[in-house]
DNA sequence: TCATTTAACGTTTTT
DNA sequence: CGTTAAATGA
C-alpha cells in the first residue's frame, strides 16, 4: 500500500489521498493524469476505503478504460481479465448501457434495444426528409442530424426545440426531430446521445432507480472532464448526489471537442458547482524536453479564454523545435521520409518513433504515396472503421435485425440483400399495408402472406426472409455467436455474393472472416454483448503503437498518446487553422488547442511543416504559414508573411475588411438582386459561399455579384 | 431491379 | 482531386 504513494509527486499524492468528497484534478499535458486516477483508484481498494464495485470510472474511450484496468490489475497485483474484481471502469456510453439493460423498462426502453450509429441516424433522417417533402439544399440531413444531436446534447425536449428554432435549417430540425424520435422507438433503438438523455431521464425521474446506482457508486471518477457535456454533466451530478465523492480529472487546454457539445467551461467552474471541492494542479511534465514545453506554451498563452498553468520538466533539455518549408504538399512526404530513413539508418530510431500529424483525413493522402513510393512501413489510425465496411455492417445489420425484428434501420439495409425480388415499389406497398393494419414490422412480417397489395413473388420473397430469421433466431438462443455468423453467411450464400472477381471482393471475404473470429473471442458476451461491442468500439481502440510502423493519424486522433518524434504537417492558414474557424474567436482558440495538443506529444523532438502550395479540392492553394508558427517564433515572418495578421485580425465584429471589396464576414445576412436573402457560409478571398433562403447555395464573386449587407 | 453515369461536395468524429 | 450520393438508362 506503501508504494501506491511513493511513486507520486506532491500533487499527484495529494489527489490520491484525497478521497472523499469533490475533487478537481488540473491535469497538463504528460503530467501523469491517467497514473494519478489508477492510483487513487488502487488507494481506495487497498484501504477498504471502497469496494472495487463501489468505484465508477468513467474514460473517454474503451483504450482508455482497458490501459487503465491493466494498470491497475498490475499495481494490486490481479488478473486484469478477471473483471469481476475490478471497479466499473468504461465510458459514458457503456455505463449508460448497463444501467438502461437493467432499468431501462421503467421507462418503456426495451431492454433488447438496439444503439443506432451515425448511419442508421442519417438513413433515419432521410426518410422523414423524404416523407416531409424537403427539397431545400439548406436542410442536408447530416447538418439535421448535428441540430438533433446537439439538441439531445444539451437535454433540449423536441417541443422546447421548436419554440427557438429560428433559422431555416433549424425550423427543418424541428420538424424533424420528433418523428425521428418516433422512428427511434418504433425501431426500440437508442442513438448515442439517446443512452445519456435517456439514463438522465431515469435517474431524475425514478428515485428508487437513482438511489440504487448512487449507493452501488458511492465513489465516482471522471477522466478528461473537460470533454463533457451538457447532458454528461447533468449525469455525474444525478450520479454523485447527496455523496458527492467525486474526482475529476482534466485539462482546459486540450479540450478539442466543443463540435460534440464539449463545453470546457465545466471543468472551470467545478469549483462553483461543488462547493468545498479540492483543486489540485498537476504542473510537472514527465513526457517532453523544455523546448517542446516552451513551444507549446506560447501557443497556448495566445488563447484568452483557459485557466492558468505552467508546466515544467526534469528532462533533459534537446533539440530546438523545428519550423520547415517545402514547397507542396508532396514535399512534406518526402521532407519526412528522408528524417526517417537517416534516423533510422544510423540506428538512432525506429520506425515506431515518429508519429506524423494532420488536421484532416484528406492530407493522409498524399503522405501515404510518398512513404509508400520510398517502402517506409506505416500505419494510419482512422479513416474507414472495421465496423464501418459495408460488407461488415451489412452482416451486423442481419445479427441486429435477429436480435431486435423490430429495427427498421437494420431490417431495410438487409431485407433484400442479397438480392430477394424485394424492391422499393414492394416495400412501399408492404409498409401501406402494415401501417393500415397497425401492425409492428415484425408482426407485419409474420403475417405477410395475408399481404393482398403484394405480388406473389414479393409476397413469397418476404416471407422467405421471415423464415430465415425465426430459423436464426432460434440458432441464436442456442448455439455459440461465431456458428450463429457463420451459419448466417452460410444461408445467405454470403462469399459468393461478396465474389465479384474483383481484388477487393478478395479483401472483403477476408474481413467476413475475420469477423467471425473476433465473434469467437467475444463468444462468452453472447449476441446482445457482442452488438454492444461493436456499436461501442472505435477505430483507436484498436490501435497499437509497434515498433515496426511509422504512425500517421489526425490531431484528435492524437489525443493522450506520446511520440519520441512528432512530426506536424500542413501548419498554413485555413489548413491548421482549419478556413471554418478563421473567423470566430472560439473556434480559433480551439484549433490553438490542437495543435498544443499535437505539439505536447512530442517527447524528444518536434517538427512543424508548411507548404508553399498545396492541392486542395482539386486545385492549387497558396496558404500563409500558420499563425501559430508566428506565436512560437516571432522571428518567423518572411517574404509574403506580413498580411494575414491584418487580413484575419478579429475586428469588432469578426468583419474581413479587404481592400476593395465589401466589407463582408461569414454569417453576414446579405440580399442579392436576384436571388433575394441569404447569409455567407464561407469566404474565399474574392469568393463567397452563400446560402440563400430561396435559391440555395451559391459561390460568388463579391468584387462583381451585386450583394449587399443587410441587418 | 440493377448498373452505370452524373452531380455535388469537401473538418475534426472519444461513443 | 477523389469520394459518395442521387439520377438515369438498360
Amino acid at each position: 500500500m506503501q508504494q501506491i504513494i511513493e511513486e507520486l509527486n506532491p500533487g499527484q499524492r495529494e489527489a490520491v489521498e484525497t478521497t472523499d468528497g469533490p475533487l478537481l484534478v488540473l491535469a497538463g499535458a504528460g503530467s501523469g493524469k491517467t497514473k494519478t486516477l489508477t492510483h487513487r483508484i488502487a488507494y481506495l481498494v487497498a484501504n477498504g476505503l471502497a469496494a472495487p464495485e463501489n468505484i465508477l470510472a468513467v474514460t473517454f474511450t474503451n483504450k482508455a478504460a482497458g490501459e487503465m484496468r491493466a494498470r491497475l490489475a498490475s499495481i494490486l497485483g490481479m488478473d486484469s481479465a478477471h473483471r469481476g474484481f475490478m471497479p466499473y471502469m468504461g465510458t459514458f456510453h457503456g455505463v449508460c448501457v448497463r444501467i438502461l439493460r437493467q432499468d431501462g423498462p421503467a421507462l418503456g426502453v426495451d431492454s433488447n434495444f438496439v444503439i443506432f450509429d451515425d448511419s442508421d441516424r442519417l438513413a433515419t433522417i432521410r426518410q422523414i426528409l423524404k416523407q416531409l417533402g424537403v427539397v431545400d439544399k439548406q436542410a442536408s440531413p447530416r447538418a439535421i442530424l448535428n441540430l438533433i444531436s446537439g439538441a439531445k446534447n444539451e437535454l433540449i425536449e423536441p417541443q422546447t426545440y421548436a419554440q427557438f428554432a429560428s433559422t431555416p435549417v433549424q425550423k427543418v430540425a424541428s420538424q424533424v426531430y420528433p418523428k425521428y424520435n418516433r422512428q427511434l422507438s418504433q425501431a426500440q433503438a437508442l442513438d448515442f446521445d439517446d443512452l445519456i438523455g435517456k439514463t438522465v431521464e431515469l435517474l431524475t425521474n425514478y428515485p428508487e432507480v437513482s438511489k440504487k446506482w448512487r449507493s452501488q457508486f458511492g465513489y465516482v471518477m471522471i477522466d478528461e472532464y473537460q470533454d463533457t457535456n451538457n447532458a454528461q454533466y447533468r449525469l455525474v451530478k444525478l450520479l454523485v448526489d447527496k455523496h458527492n465523492n467525486l474526482a475529476v480529472v482534466g485539462d482546459d487546454w486540450q479540450s478539442i471537442y466543443s463540435w460534440r457539445g464539449a463545453d470546457f467551461k465545466t471543468i472551470l467552474n467545478f469549483d462553483n458547482d461543488y462547493p468545498n471541492a479540492k483543486v489540485v494542479k498537476l504542473e510537472q511534465n514527465y513526457r517532453s524536453t523544455q523546448e517542446i514545453l516552451d513551444a507549446a506554451d506560447k501557443v497556448i498563452k495566445n488563447n484568452k479564454n483557459r485557466s492558468d498553468k505552467k508546466l515544467w520538466t526534469d528532462v533533459k533539455s534537446g533539440k530546438p523545435v523545428a519550423i520547415e518549408r517545402v514547397g507542396d504538399d508532396r514535399g512534406e512526404g518526402e521532407y519526412i521520409v528522408s528524417k526517417i530513413k537517416t534516423d533510422v539508418a544510423s540506428g538512432k530510431r525506429e520506425y515506431g518513433d515518429f508519429a506524423v500529424l494532420y488536421r484532416t483525413n484528406a492530407q493522409s493522402r498524399s503522405l501515404e504515396e510518398t512513404l509508400v513510393r520510398y517502402g517506409i512501413p506505416y500505419k494510419i489510425v482512422g479513416g474507414v472503421r472495421f465496423y464501418d465496411r459495408k460488407e461488415i455492417k451489412d452482416l451486423i445489420a442481419y445479427l441486429r435485425y435477429i436480435y431486435q425484428p423490430e429495427d427498421q434501420s437494420s431490417f431495410l439495409r438487409v431485407v433484400n440483400l442479397p438480392t430477394r425480388g424485394i424492391g422499393q415499389k414492394s416495400l412501399s406497398n408492404f409498409f401501406e399495408w402494415q401501417a393500415a393494419n397497425n401492425y409492428s414490422l415484425w408482426q407485419a412480417l409474420q403475417l405477410v402472406q395475408q399481404c393482398k397489395s403484394l405480388t406473389t413473388k414479393a409476397r413469397t420473397s418476404l416471407n422467405g426472409f421471415a423464415q430465415l430469421i425465426k430459423s436464426l433466431q432460434a440458432l441464436a438462443e442456442e448455439s455459440k455467436l461465431d456458428q450463429l455468423i457463420e451459419m448466417l453467411v452460410n444461408r445467405l450464400n454470403y462469399f459468393d455474393y461478396l465474389d465479384d472477381g474483383s481484388l477487393q471482393s478478395a479483401d472483403r471475404i477476408e474481413n467476413v472472416k475475420e469477423l467471425v473470429s473476433v465473434a469467437k473471442e467475444y463468444a462468452e458476451l453472447g449476441l446482445p454483448g457482442f452488438l454492444e461491442e461493436v456499436s461501442l468500439v472505435s477505430d483507436l481502440d484498436g490501435y497499437e503503437q509497434s515498433a515496426q510502423a511509422v504512425t500517421l493519424m489526425t490531431l484528435h486522433a492524437a489525443k493522450g498518446l506520446e511520440f519520441p518524434v512528432v512530426m506536424m504537417v500542413g501548419l498554413e492558414e485555413s489548413v491548421l487553422p482549419h478556413s471554418r474557424a478563421l473567423y470566430e474567436q472560439s473556434e480559433m482558440e480551439e484549433e490553438r488547442r490542437l495543435c498544443y495538443v499535437g505539439m505536447t506529444r512530442a517527447k524528444e523532438e518536434l517538427i512543424m511543416l508548411h507548404a508553399e502550395r498545396r492541392m486542395l479540392y482539386g486545385g492549387v492553394q497558396h496558404n500563409q504559414p500558420s499563425r501559430f508558427l508566428s506565436e512560437i517564433d516571432e522571428d518567423y515572418l518572411d517574404s509574403a508573411q506580413t498580411s494575414y495578421a491584418q487580413v484575419f485580425e478579429f475586428g469588432p465584429k469578426d468583419a474581413v475588411s479587404t481592400i476593395g471589396l465589401p466589407e463582408l464576414a461569414v454569417r453576414d445576412q446579405v440580399e442579392h438582386q436576384v436571388f433575394g436573402q441569404g447569409i455567407i457560409h464561407a469566404l474565399d478571398g474574392e469568393i463567397a459561399t452563400i446560402n440563400f433562403f430561396k435559391a440555395g447555395q451559391k459561390k460568388l464573386n463579391i468584387a462583381f455579384a451585386p450583394v449587399k449587407k443587410i441587418g
